[in-house]
DNA sequence: TTGAAAGCGCTAACAA
DNA sequence: TTGTTAGCGCTTTCAA
């Protein structure tokens, strides 16, 4: 069976390409009554256009902007260099990518930053988002002004962003709980829990999951109240000094948040508690270390290649108007011990 | 800067646009010298070319042929629907998929299959392939007729394949068993060990990480002779049930081939063992369930959809001619429990 | 509101 | 051994 072109679909229709061009891409200037004479031949014919002369024909790329955390932790380091990777990538096949960076902690920045974006006709917008009401607005906005939003990493679940290409975090919070209680083995003791803050709904969520876990199936384990530590390096490293100075039957610590190059740093100074059951977030160069050194039990990852990707996917399809393979943009929630490391 | 097309090369090399193509794409029937000047115009204009104005270009398809298992087990079949799922999706970008399945535990047939393949002007083939010198010789052949070729979740080192999508088994074993022996928490006694079949090379493999990291690591448990049970789920249970009607201090079963069904009904009807530590391969509906349930501790993962997704984006990359992303295409041990299931 | 026609960058048939 | 040229299926002026 010989493919259906756009000709075909002018021919049955009996307008002109040029017409059925403005009716697939939804171009003003069409009589409704022609509008619908071109969409019931498409189905009559079943067209499926063809994004590759699409791409081809169009005069400009298809424009993209990554706004990403400034942040110097090594998880926004390496998501800054996935998205770099890619932008090499797509730049041979007509796909701009741009990246910018600022303090996604910031709500008012951020939010300033994504109205600058929105004057910039962008086809679409990937941000790692702050759970804020201005946020909300300015995604909100972009997405009313036709620019297509994914949020990345972080989400804001009541904005109008198209997909979240993400983790669940509560999952991830459970998951290191599961792992800590068996770890366990049975035992009584305490149970340390470090956070970044209070107002990152990843983390929150994290926590949520971890105690939720521990509540109904290790009730042997106590969770300590938890330390908010806003992921830096030396407060975390505070925090876990803190809870193994305090608590001699300290079993195991999960921290569900950024900067544990601080709590590798507090386990290792402290070698008379080699049995420690540690979990953290993110394989990064310094918990690959503790994960082979044996400082760290488990690491729960998100892996920044496989969401900075997705989310170009995902706009690349809203984009061209095509399909999506969904099932290839859904983030699992990692865990790595020594032995599966990649 | 705009961009550098096979015009300009063709004019900075003082040859036609044809000339260029010929020198581009390999084909025959050009002077060395003229080869040469093209070549260096390639280079001094740092000119890429466009993978979708060629696509557009070909007047036939590319075409790929996947050669998979015809087993009635749940990762076979999964695997199966995935090639059927990007096949359709390629369909669309003018790539063709065919899928063939045999019995590949049959060197025989599967070599048979391989060269009836090879017959059939392929662009390239990915294939599960069982390490059998027939195979191997297949596997050579086609790629010294030019046709790309992939192994796919099983594969054979030695061949001329140009990549192997699929997990580190050795890696794999040795995870179960690191989850094993950390879930014991310190008890002593039996650990199991069930295999498929000593003729799978990715079966021995995961035997042999597990043995080595119990008996380096987890020297308080033993384990038990390795039952091989050809992936048969009845065979599998008949081997669990034995192993605990003979082992009253059994403390974890670790399968490390298909037909876990098997297993999960002979410990789902032996309540008294409640606390039995056991570890399978593969989400499918059945261990999915028994993860929730409890019977099974965790399940080591490969990504059927992400290694059908990455042997196509292998296969693609070399009939275009076009650098691909090495990082996305290494397949992930995948570790689930019951708190991070997808 | 619609149509005609010139490309986009490459491939491939055919001619030289 | 090399060159000319007509497409591939779509977008985008520009004209009607």
């Amino acid at each position: 069976m010989p493919k259906i072109t756009i000709n075909d679909v002018s021919r049955v229709a009996g307008v002109s390409v040029a017409t059925v061009d403005r009716v697939l891409n939804r171009r003003p200037g069409v009589r409704a009554q022609t509008v619908e004479r071109v969409e019931s031949a498409i189905r009559e014919l079943n067209y499926q256009p063809d994004r590759l002369a699409a791409r081809l024909a169009r005069s400009r790329d298809i424009r993209f902007c990554f706004v990403l955390p400034a942040a110097h932790n090594s998880f926004a380091a390496r998501l800054r260099e996935e998205v770099t990777a890619i932008a090499e990538h797509m730049a041979r096949e007509r796909v701009t990518i741009d990246m910018r960076v600022t303090d996604v902690f910031a709500a008012a920045s951020l939010t300033r930053m994504l109205e600058d974006v929105g004057r910039e006709a962008y086809d679409g917008v990937a941000v790692v988002a702050l759970d804020h009401p201005g946020v909300r607005e300015a995604i909100n906005s972009l997405t009313e002004q036709g620019v297509t939003v994914v949020t990345l990493v972080s989400d804001v679940p009541s904005s109008k962003r198209v997909h979240y290409a993400g983790i669940d975090n509560s999952a991830a919070g459970r998951t290191a709980a599961s792992l800590l209680g068996r770890f366990a083995g049975g035992r009584s003791g305490k149970a340390g829990l470090i956070a970044g803050s209070t107002e990152l709904r990843d983390h929150i969520e994290r926590q949520f999951g971890f105690e939720q876990v521990i509540g109904h199936e290790f009730p042997k384990l106590k969770i300590l109240p938890v330390r908010q530590v806003r992921d830096e390096p030396q407060r975390v490293e505070a925090a876990a000094r803190a809870m193994l100075r305090e608590h001699s039957d300290l079993i195991g610590i999960y921290h569900a948040g950024g900067g544990t190059q601080g709590l590798i740093s507090a386990l290792e100074s402290e070698p008379k508690r080699k049995d420690l059951i540690c979990i953290a977030h993110e394989l990064t160069p310094h918990t690959r270390r503790a994960l082979i050194k044996g400082t760290i039990a488990a690491v729960i990852n998100q892996d920044p290649g496989h969401e900075a990707r997705s989310a170009v996917r995902v706009l690349l399809a809203h984009a061209e108007n095509v399909p999506l393979l969904m099932e290839q943009e859904h983030i699992r929630i990692g865990v790595f011990i020594r032995d599966n490391l990649p």
